[in-house]
DNA sequence: TAGTGGTCTAGACCACAAA
DNA sequence: TTGTGGTCTAGACCACTAA
């Protein structure tokens, strides 16, 4: 989509933001560019200078763009905040820290959701899911380690894809149709249980950063269940608060 | 203030915002109330309804506000999530966790600033600065240690001052002009040192969410810096991605 | 001086909720 | 049917940056 339809339902203001936020996602506009004036966007998608802003303030306040005044507009460099404002992949994550990302998939098998998850997913006890346990590493280290819960019936037989090198976003999208529109999650300080120090490489009860996360797809549904265990010696999160 | 001033040379929608966030913060319109239309506004503060519009989109923004088409705009219930969008006090936080919130000074005194925080700072090492300890309890129980650095040179005096019973926001603006704009911070999990251990009630290498925030006053001058130990076991933080 | 983003307006029409 | 917020417009003037 790189047009406006007048005829859509959707308001214009949605698609040109959804044109807008592509060109920067697909490298089109790259980090340092300068994006087209306001009154060159106006003429171009044939909307009024107002509904361009509005598009424009939405990607400033996501952080996707700075604007300065007598300058002009330019695309931001993604930051490690981001991990604390948007569902970004591992890779992306490293890549912003500017850390070697590396996976190895440990574990893939289909279980009955235990009564946690399965409150979590709305969903009933029993239910299907694919669970996918993945080792991040950083640097060739390990860095932490990722338990995916899959709702097995929105995404069937995803445990016979290659799930080694495709990325999971991918892979759910183009096979399954199945994007995140938003998550829920909780951090935590936990001590490292002894397995998982074995597999991350620290001692036993060393900390580590935990996070449990509920993600909804785009049809606002509750669909996948994932736990972070980040070494707290080589993971942090950074954000910014207002005053 | 409660008027706008037209010949004032700060935007009307700027004053708007702080008429109504005042509202909200002072308690004239609580969690639940629904706000006079934007026609009401517009009228009342003789400002276009687009101004209007622009001032609660970003109260709506900011999560201060909800807004239903049909039905009117509704103040919210401040959450949880809100640990990690705003600089809250302890008190709020504790409240909005349904937690009694409570405080005990542990330490105060003037030190030269070392240098990891003059950096931190931007200040020269050995810099003075007035160090203020204080263990928070929740339900009467230890839940974090609070550590906070801060540039005695604007606020000279302050340890002479009620530090026990006053709240440190409401010192800080009464009697030096000083109110938080922004912050940033580092969250890591950490293991207990044996010191605050002992203090949190805790096992040593018990894991602990820490957290170091630099604040900056309204004038974006680095001002305090500020380590929270929060017990693992009893302090988690939550918030909401997008897709 | 030219070009950029920032602020502000009046007015129109639409979609939705509740009475 | 009434009142609410949601979308969209054309046009004006201002403040700042860079040439």
């Amino acid at each position: 989509m790189t047009q406006i339809n007048r005829l859509s339902k959707t308001p214009l203001y949605h698609q040109l933001y959804e044109i807008l936020n592509g060109k920067i996602r697909h490298g089109e506009w790259k980090p340092g560019d300068m994006i087209p004036p306001e009154s060159k966007l106006s003429e171009e998608f044939e909307v009024s200078r107002v509904t361009v802003r509005q598009v424009l303030d939405m990607l400033a306040n996501e952080g996707f763009i700075l604007r300065e005044r007598g300058r002009g507009t330019f695309v931001t460099q993604p930051k490690v905040e981001q991990a604390l404002m948007r569902i970004v992949s591992f890779t992306e994550d490293m890549n912003q820290r500017g850390i070697l990302p590396g996976t190895r998939a440990l574990e893939t098998r289909l279980i009955p959701a235990p009564a946690d998850i399965a409150s979590e997913l709305q969903v009933q006890p029993g239910e299907e899911l694919a669970l996918i346990v993945r080792l991040r590493l950083g640097d060739g280290e390990p860095m932490s380690l990722e338990e995916s819960y899959l709702l097995h019936k929105t995404c069937p037989g995803i445990l016979e894809q290659d799930i080694v090198s495709t990325p999971m976003r991918r892979l759910l999208d183009r096979e399954y149709g199945i994007r995140w529109l938003r998550a829920r999650q909780v951090i935590r300080a936990i001590p490292a249980p002894r397995h998982l120090a074995r597999i991350l490489g620290i001692q036993p009860n060393a900390s580590l950063l935990f996070i449990e996360r509920v993600s909804y797809s785009t049809t606002n549904t509750p669909t996948e269940f994932l736990r972070l265990y980040h070494r707290g010696d080589r993971y942090a999160l950074y954000n910014e608060l207002k005053g």
